[in-house]
RNA sequence: GGAGAGAUGGCUGAGUGGCCGAAAGCGCCGGAUUGCUAAUCCGGUAUGUCCUUCACAGGGCAUCUCGGGUUCGAAUCCCGAUCUCUCCGCCA
């Protein structure tokens, strides 16, 4: 959520910006909401004024002059009732609106629609095969690593059964994430997988909507989480840090669920669009100065590369389009990694992105920070990145490091999880 | 799942209808004093929001977990929610 005084302050920057996003909003609307708002404000208060005025008259008054005094005192107890009323309409109203205006946008990020990002770098050598390269639900079947079939039936199309190596596969992955973080001096959690409505809310999520992502949980005010990032944003809920304790680096597990309405294809094939998937998630909360947290949020991408050169996989950045942003983004960067068996010759899949929602999410979330340095507090900005979403990362691996034969050989760096420096095929 | 207790300012903790934005202590800030990294004394010390003002500042309103209700008037009474703690049960 933007501030409102800042949304009326700047209408035309903010409109302009809208359209850049593809978004429609009504910044008009806002400012005469805005307006409104302040008016009922004032009416109330000058009755709760006189309110409190007759109340604080009462026991000194004579007692010939108190039937008029209580009467007043109804009076404007009504008065006061309508008056909220009429507010909590207009807040309502506001709040809608408001919550519908995307964050900001990095000026250096591109401005465009869906599609027409900008190809920062790419780093690694695609590997070339002396044979047709297969896909990872090939391979994953013939090293008898996925079980699809037993996923519909349990709990239907999106759902899977990793099994074997695939097993030790995710847990790696997840190994060699964590130490990556723990290295770079971020503390670890895992995250309780649900969330209340208002956390999903905070962190810029939508639960149940008709085209929502989110999975809710009938009759609660509980949802699955889609990532991680949102019960660690939700984590500091209406804290006040100290700002010298800032930035604060989190990392979190956690199971991911998404419903993917919408979302069949033929990117949908094996495990790359799932329900659920495990996640190793980067969070962080940043004193409120754009050029901090852009710093860090250029440090998130560092690591995300860093691990998937550990991983020996070609991958590219990009820097995504204004149309393309998400709500609470301010910039994203994802990483696409080069998947060989994915489309006709091997295309990029993305799989992590690193977004800075500067103080859009902490807005929301009411997680601000103090300084002797100002007064009052500040909203502080969050960041969040992937560091390994399994499914995607073990797609990766299967089909850039698959040999000739039909074996897969494990990248060095996980090897001393995995246990085996290659895995064999099991069926034909 | 059952039974009970609780939630007050940076912290501890008083307060059972108007004199309470809230005692006291601690902490913190400023000052006084004292020849020993201390003690004592005095004063100050919440936040949000709106209005006035060039500004200094002043004023209104709100806030005693949150939301409703009763009342002329609620930290205080009633209802609901959330969270915390204790005990019992159950359980990976």
């Amino acid at each position: 959520m933007l501030d409102l005084q800042f949304v009326c302050d700047n209408a035309a920057a903010v409109a302009l910006n809208c359209q850049n996003r593809g978004v429609d909003c009504d910044i008009p609307a806002i400012v005469s909401l805005r307006d409104k708002r302040g008016e009922l404000i004032i009416e109330g208060d000058q009755y709760r004024q006189e309110q409190n005025d007759i109340a604080s008259r009462i026991p000194k008054a004579a007692p010939g002059d108190r039937p008029a005094l209580v009467e007043r005192g109804k009076e404007l107890k009504g008065l006061v009732s309508a008056n909220k009323d009429a507010l909590a309409t207009v807040e309502e109203q506001l709040k809608e609106q408001l919550g519908r205006v995307p964050n900001m946008t990095h000026p250096d990020a591109p401005v465009g629609v869906e599609g027409e990002h900008v190809i920062l770098r790419e780093v690694g050598t695609k590997p070339s095969f002396s044979f047709t390269p297969k896909d990872h639900v090939e391979l994953m079947h013939t090293l008898d690593l996925l079980d699809l079939e037993s996923g519909s039936r349990v709990a239907g199309h999106g759902f899977y059964f990793l099994k074997n190596e695939g097993v030790l596969l995710e847990l790696a992955l997840v190994q060699y994430a964590v130490e990556k973080l723990r290295q770079e001096g971020f503390t670890i959690y895992t995250t309780p997988d649900v969330a209340r409505d208002d956390v999903l809310h905070g962190t810029g999520y939508q639960p149940r909507g008709p085209e929502t992502q989110i999975y809710s949980i009938d009759g609660t005010d509980l949802s699955l989480i889609a990532t991680a990032e949102i019960p660690l944003g939700g984590m500091l809920k209406d804290e006040i840090l100290q700002v010298d304790s800032l930035p604060m680096k989190v990392a979190g597990i956690s199971h991911c669920f998404r419903t993917e309405a919408g979302g069949h294809g033929k990117a949908t094939r094996g495990i790359y669009r799932v329900h659920q998937f495990t996640k190793v998630e980067i969070f962080g909360f940043t004193a409120p100065d754009v050029a901090i947290s852009d710093a860090f949020h250029q440090n998130v991408v560092r690591i995300e590369e860093e691990i998937f050169q550990g991983l020996e996989i070609p991958y590219r950045v990009i820097d995504t389009p204004s149309g393309d942003l998400g709500g609470p983004a301010y910039r994203k960067y994802d990483l696409e990694a080069w998947m060989p068996g994915r489309g006709d010759g091997g295309e990029y899949g993305e799989v992590t992105s690193a977004s800075n929602c500067t103080d859009f999410q902490a807005r929301r979330l009411g997680i601000r920070c103090k300084s002797d340095e100002w007064k009052g507090t500040r909203f502080v900005h969050t960041l969040n990145g992937t560091a390994v979403a399994c499914t995607r990362a073990i797609i990766a691996i299967l089909e850039n490091h698959q040999q000739a034969d039909g074996s897969v050989n494990i990248p060095n760096a996980l090897r001393k999880w995995v246990g085996t420096d290659r895995l064999t095929p099991r069926k034909a």
